[in-house]
RNA sequence: UGGCCUAUGGUGUAAUUGGCAACACUACUGAUUUUGGUUCAGUCAUUCUAGGUUCGAGUCCUAGUAGGCCAACCA
């Protein structure tokens, strides 16, 4: 394991407390249960690395179990997708499960509750039901239909069953206490009427069990041994265990809950339905739109899961309320690209720049180290030419000693090739430069050895040869919104807060061999940052998503001044 | 006018359970560099407050303060 010597976070010092405690390492499982009614995002990453990375250092297994008891809201595709996000992540889950799978034991088990009068038919609407609930400060008050006979309560439920009622007309509810200073024990809904089709059971059923009586029976029918969900979950913890009270039987394992504190990025949302609204209001283009912070957004981005894992690792888990920066998020991509992704030059915002003293018609090819942090990446040839592309910011006619960059008399190595020294420039009317006159010195070739070749100078740019390169289409991201946190302003509506700045696209120049450049390939433009290859690329023209940009210690000079 | 949870640098997480507040990110210095990248070295804390116990408190006790969650036939 990777972790060694890490220090424990909250949870596993509760699994290795029930080690000590005699707790048999075998019996360990775990689960990670998404509801399908949505895409996976980074803050389901936490919770997948935290569920799947206790699988991986105890040796246990990890069910993979979808929370499937609201036919009005879960579809397939989301069923599918998620499957595809956690296997991309690198996970292997033990079982694929399904909470509907469950359906007839949870049944049966309900009517076990009537009989002992633990459970009973309300035939209230939920307004009259919301009244007699109470709130935090007031008790609540008995529902006329409490104290129903077993026999009606068990023929009512039957009939609720075989579809005889409409929506809304009957629930079925645990009998609890009605005066519980914890809301949810105020004799909670089991079983609503849903007259819809499952996407597994299809009409099979048209009476649903809610949340709450699910998913701790789940937890015990799958044997799970620690369930862990977020912190809102908290006051359901006595409700989880209260309905395991029912089930549990001698000699097999009962199921834990215990709460961590969802993890918050900053200059972004993680709720579904604020995603939703994004992807509906056509702010982005769907779901894996490479702003989203879905998976799949930030697969299409470039992220590798490697990265995703060791920041969900090093952010770690615990319980209080966080708002971790997305810059630690930028580090971890940054880092996992430094090491694998090959290196390429591309130039997103073209000047023209003409050696005048290079052999007119001539072109030559110079050997590039793809990776320097990786010897075995081995080199490439890059064609050179008299007439290349620099980025416009690289010049200036006049500048101080602080710009490492080209100017006016001034001298700058050509990343793989020459040392260049600028003699003038051309302009239109506006004063906008067209074109560098530079001249180049022939001796100074990288790699060869001589002397010229050896001087140092103090700035090298990245350049693309005119006749030989590429268009490229390239997208430029930035974060989706300015406010570190977006929904977290009371009053303010997370829309106000929107970068309309956040995508940017234009037209560079890509050196050739890019050329067989597959969708989901990952390269440094050298000097700009990480790219990756969009699906929307066609044969004949690539389309890049910007990654994250290098570290830019200029930028901040810049800004500074 | 209730119940539950949480408070450690700008951010996130630690602290062998009472023994020199550590790690990572960010920011800032400097060195190296044919990427202003990478790498390397360094700098940045009244542990929410006030009392108390103790040789010694982030940790234990008391009283406060601040923030979060709870009144869906959602999960």
């Amino acid at each position: 394991m990777k972790d060694e010597g890490r220090s424990l976070n909250f949870i596993e010092h509760i699994i290795e407390d029930d080690l000590l405690a005699g707790f048999p390492k075998s019996s360990l499982r775990f689960r990670f249960p998404p509801e399908p009614n949505g895409y996976l995002h980074i803050g389901h990453a936490s919770s997948i690395c935290l569920n799947f990375g206790l699988g991986e250092r105890y040796g246990a297994p990890v069910n993979l179990r979808f929370d499937d008891t609201n036919p009005a809201k879960e579809e397939k595709e989301f069923v599918e997708a998620i499957k595809k996000d956690v296997a991309w992540l690198g996970y292997h889950w033990d079982s694929e499960c399904y909470a509907s799978d469950y359906f007839q034991q949870l049944y049966d088990w309900a009517v076990m509750l009537i009989r002992q009068g633990k459970a009973y038919v309300d035939s209230q609407t939920s307004e009259q039901m919301a009244e007699q609930k109470g709130t935090p400060t007031e008790p609540g008050t008995n529902s006329p239909f409490r104290n129903r006979n077993v026999a009606e309560n068990l023929a009512l439920f039957e009939a609720m069953k075989q579809g005889e009622f409409a929506e809304g007309t009957h629930v079925l509810r645990a009998k609890i206490d009605m005066a519980a200073s914890n809301m949810l024990m105020r004799d909670p809904i089991m079983y609503r009427i849903l007259h819809r089709p499952h996407h597994r059971t299809n009409t099979d059923w048209c009476i649903y069990p809610m949340y709450d009586w699910t998913h701790g029976e789940s937890d015990y029918i799958e044997q799970v041994t620690h369930s862990l969900c977020t912190l809102e979950f908290a006051p359901h913890r006595e409700l989880y265990d209260w309905f395991l009270d029912q089930v549990v039987t001698e000699g097999r394992i009962r199921p834990k809950q215990r709460e961590f504190a969802r993890r918050n990025l900053s200059h972004t949302i993680v709720s579904k339905r604020k995603l939703l609204h994004l992807v509906e209001q056509g702010v982005v283009n769907g779901w894996d739109d490479p702003r989203m912070p879905t998976i799949s957004g930030l697969r299409r981005r470039g992220f590798t899961p490697e990265s995703i894992r060791n920041f969900a690792d090093t952010i770690g888990i615990a319980k209080r309320e966080n708002v971790v920066d997305v810059s630690l998020l930028e580090f971890h991509i940054r880092e996992h690209l430094n090491k694998i992704a090959p290196r390429v030059m591309a130039v997103l915002d073209p000047v023209k720049l003409v050696i005048t003293n290079y052999p007119e018609g001539e072109e030559e090819w110079l050997e590039a180290e793809n990776n320097p942090e990786d010897p075995g990446a081995g080199n490439r040839q890059v064609p050179f030419s008299g007439t290349l592309y620099i980025e416009r910011e690289d010049f200036r006619e006049e500048a101080n000693r602080k710009f490492f960059r080209l100017k006016l008399g001034g001298e700058v190595r050509l990343k793989n090739g020459y040392i260049i020294k600028a003699v003038s420039c051309s302009k239109d009317t506006d004063g906008n430069i067209t074109e560098i006159q530079c001249t180049y010195d022939p001796k100074s070739k990288s790699g060869s050895g001589s002397e010229e070749s050896l001087r140092k100078v103090k700035g090298t740019l990245h350049w693309v040869s005119v006749p030989h390169a590429l268009k490229a289409e390239v997208r430029l991201y930035d974060r989706l919104f300015n406010d570190e946190t977006p929904d977290g302003h009371k009053g303010r509506d997370f829309m106000e807060f929107i970068n309309p700045d956040s995508l940017q696209q234009l037209e560079g120049y890509i050196e050739p061999s890019l050329k067989d450049a597959q969708a989901g390939q990952g390269f440094q433009f050298q000097r700009l940052g990480y790219f990756n290859v969009d699906k929307d690329s066609t044969a004949d023209r690539l389309v890049f998503n910007r990654t994250v940009t290098l570290r830019d210690t200029w930028a901040k000079i810049e800004q500074r001044r």
